[in-house]
DNA sequence: TGACTATATGCCAGAAATGGCATAGCATGG
DNA sequence: CCATGCTATGCCATTTCTGGCATATAGTCA
């Protein structure tokens, strides 16, 4: 956004800001989304790569359909403990891992 | 171990093999193990560098001196959501956390 | 020795994540 | 059009994790 459009919105009244800065949240919060967010990048990549379903890549894991569906949708009940278990899973090493983050 | 000693052992009505077997985990839960150790490794070694008391982190990331300790010493507690959320307190960026793991 | 600081361990009520199920959406081919 | 295969979403009982507190242990210094 260009400084005239901001002083222009600024004298109407808005606010103008970062989504950072409008939800709050610190650069620690910031390093933990982007990470999630590119893990779950890596699921879907790798389940593609092996042509795997949902359903193939949940019964290797142990885990359902719907569960998979949202770690790939980056649903926020999904924990990085359960979306590395599915990068393991697919056969993922600690090397790939590190290259996906 | 060698062969030979195997043998024995084996004749001697002992089971040889290695503590994966033993614990039936297969490749993907020791990458996992593996992963989550690495990171509460660098956990500690973050915050001793930056000369921080447990007591002290667990104020930056708003839990407690015993969950710290916890996530140090790789209680089985312990998710790999609050080890991150440990590392990216202590500062640590995204590329950091690759090289840890 | 005793006081002090840092870390470790046990416990538990409350909070969050999980698996499982149902079902909805959405392509693609018949 | 309707099947069929795959993915998405909602719900909820059960499981797991978390923060907070108490207490124990270990190290250091006076």
């Amino acid at each position: 956004m260009n400084a005239d459009k901001r002083k222009r919105l600024e004298a109407a009244g808005w606010k103008v800001g970062t989504v950072q800065e409008f939800l709050n949240l610190n650069d620690a919060d910031m390093e933990y989304i982007e990470t999630k967010l590119a893990l779950t990048k890596a699921v879907k990549l790798q389940r593609k790569r092996k042509n795997l379903t949902q359903v193939a890549l949940a019964e290797c894991m142990k885990t359902s359909q719907s569960r998979v569906a949202k770690i790939e949708k980056g649903d926020p009940t999904v924990s990085v403990d359960l979306i590395l278990r599915a990068l393991f899973a697919l056969g993922a090493t600690r090397k790939e891992l590190a290259n996906a983050i």
